[in-house]
DNA sequence: CATGAATGAGTCTTCATTCAT
DNA sequence: GATGAATGAAGACTCATTCAT
């Protein structure tokens, strides 16, 4: 990272901010944001309500910057997996494995921004949205880009679209995740790649 | 129904009891709980306040009660599918055609009750939840049956668990279906069932 | 009074209306707008807080109320003087008595009325301080008109025009009663009409 | 002036505390008391918050220190007029003309000014205003012992106490400078101090 | 039994003031 | 001395809930 190269004032208000999100992400994800007071965040976080002020606007201004930088972490972290130039299935593969590490590793930041950005978000991201399922889509296309090269290089059967392929295997990891999320002790969720992997390759993969 | 067999007086009270439901079903799909008041809801649906109260305890109650409805209702109308005698193909191409069915007449609720059952819940559905996710697992496990006696009458190739399978089928033909709730005009949802199949039957039905 | 017509619930609203504007004025009349809290007025009024936003939409909704009301009375009463049928040197007695009544009557009405009015009203009284002049203006042309009657029957002298007199006039009215309200035991303040007419009549009425 | 005797570090810091004050004038009577916070203060004045602290005790000694100078100014400029040796009714049309000018060149001032001075005041200069009260005072009993001489030279007749005739003499002013300040393009203001003058003087003045 | 007026706890937010650097 | 980050008390306002009529 580039933010040694900041002054220490500017450092530290980064540390503060990023305390702040913390704590926020924590607090939100837990009880939602209609149940989470400015006043419980500035206490956890142990500053003064006025300081929380200081970096963000109000409270949904904060709420915004935190589902923000859960999408840029997310996002990025998927993207570099997809921009990689390994072979399609190892593409794919090292996909489900990444998204899975997501999960286990932010369970409450993927609760937290999985329930807004699936369910009605009821305008608390009004603006955001948009960037939102944008970087999703560009996710999406991703994939479908990755289906069409394998398709085009032979390797995958031309079974649907490669924008329905590349929905229906995301779909079916999140599922997958969500229900290691709900019942993280179960059987439910298949550590290896290739048991979602399969589902759609037998028919997919060229025998 | 059997309603009718009900006195006078209770089936009026039933009438009245789905009045509110109705608007607050509206309400809160279009704005979310925590921007609906109880007085927003009483004057639309004509009551007076204390009334709402003589049939919910408080407006979590009212919204727990408006949620396990949604969910009745939509799950009842998936088992009546599940439980057909019908083949097993048949059924799922049933099952698939049935869902889109209930997302496309029924928007505002499907919107209101995936946010609250798929995104975290934040604890307005405390003690309802486990109840909701009961009736959920219970359609992965018809499905699974289903994808089980196709596996057992060699109908289906073993590619992966029923349960998996059924995971899997579900998660896709919400992703699809959520696709168009997002932009219904647009051509990203498959209208004919197969296409969403497919995926899948390409590499599991047995050629 | 018609308001005796008015159904017995909506009598009980306007009492406890007034009783509102009543506390308000009194507190706002000794502590300003900016030092007086809602909390305060409640408590005073023995009204719950939510009552009081029943009444009033916000602070300065019930704050414009309250001035308009004073305007209103302040208005009436030296209007009601003012389109009287008397001759027109016994008119500006009146007037001058009344106002004089107004003043002592309502002290604290009229410090406030003419805190807002006067000074600089930093936008408190948005969009009603163009109705409060408006009323000003009328009140001074009616005096003008006066002056003007009393001219063309050959009873005032030309020395200024209409207006400019009644201008004159009004604002050494005003003056000796601030005077008076300064300090109300002093000597300062003629109560004998006259003595104030006078220093206009000497030089105008014709001898 | 006297302050080129001060030592350079004293001058400097009388400068800055001009500064501050000069600024505090312009946002005080733009925006009211309450509507300005001593961070946009320090910020126009481009000092730091803490510096401001340096100067005064607090917001209110700051917005006492402003009003006292105001006070100091205007009453300065008008007994240096009405402290002359000139002959009554010329330095009365002294007077009209110098506040007149007061008026034109100070608008903002003279608009906070009065919005302190007349309309109740609200504790913000408690102890002051007596002060200023006093100066408010001493000016009328200037005005007056001109009308007294100018009684004792026989230049005046006796239409009422000198004292009555200063009250209104400055009321009179007033008023119509307030009603330019209303409407600077209005023609409601006599540019020429003798059309005021003259409302008294018809009367006042030994034909 | 239905009503809706009244309640007041709880929320976000501002801003004067302090004090460590 | 100057700075401005940090503080937190205080205020406007909402809304779920109650209860007298």
């Amino acid at each position: 990272m580039e933010t040694c190269k900041l002054p220490r004032r500017e450092r530290e208000k980064l540390r503060q901010r990023q305390e702040i999100l913390d704590v926020a992400l924590e607090l939100f994800s837990r009880n939602g944001y209609h149940n989470v007071s400015m006043h419980e965040i500035a206490k956890q976080a142990e500053f003064a309500i006025g300081t929380l002020y200081k970096f963000f606007r109000n409270k949904e201004d904060l709420y915004q910057a935190l589902i923000l930088q859960l999408s840029d972490r997310f996002h990025g972290a998927l993207m570099a997996v997809l921009d990689g130039e390994t072979e399609e299935i190892e593409t794919l593969r090292a996909y489900v494995r990444v998204k899975g590490e997501l999960f286990r590793n932010n369970a409450a930041s993927i609760r937290l921004y999985f329930a807004e950005t699936r369910g009605a978000t009821f305008n608390l991201l009004a603006g955001l949205e948009g960037e939102i399922r944008k970087r999703q889509r560009t996710t999406l296309r991703s994939i479908a880009s990755i289906f069409e090269r394998g398709m085009n290089r032979r390797r995958f059967r031309r079974v649907a679209t490669p924008f329905h392929l590349a929905t229906a295997l995301d779909s079916i990891v999140n599922a997958f995740l969500f229900l290691w999320l709900e019942d993280p002790q179960g059987q439910s969720f298949p550590t290896e790649p290739d048991t979602i992997l399969n589902i759609l390759f037998k028919g997919l993969v060229e025998p």
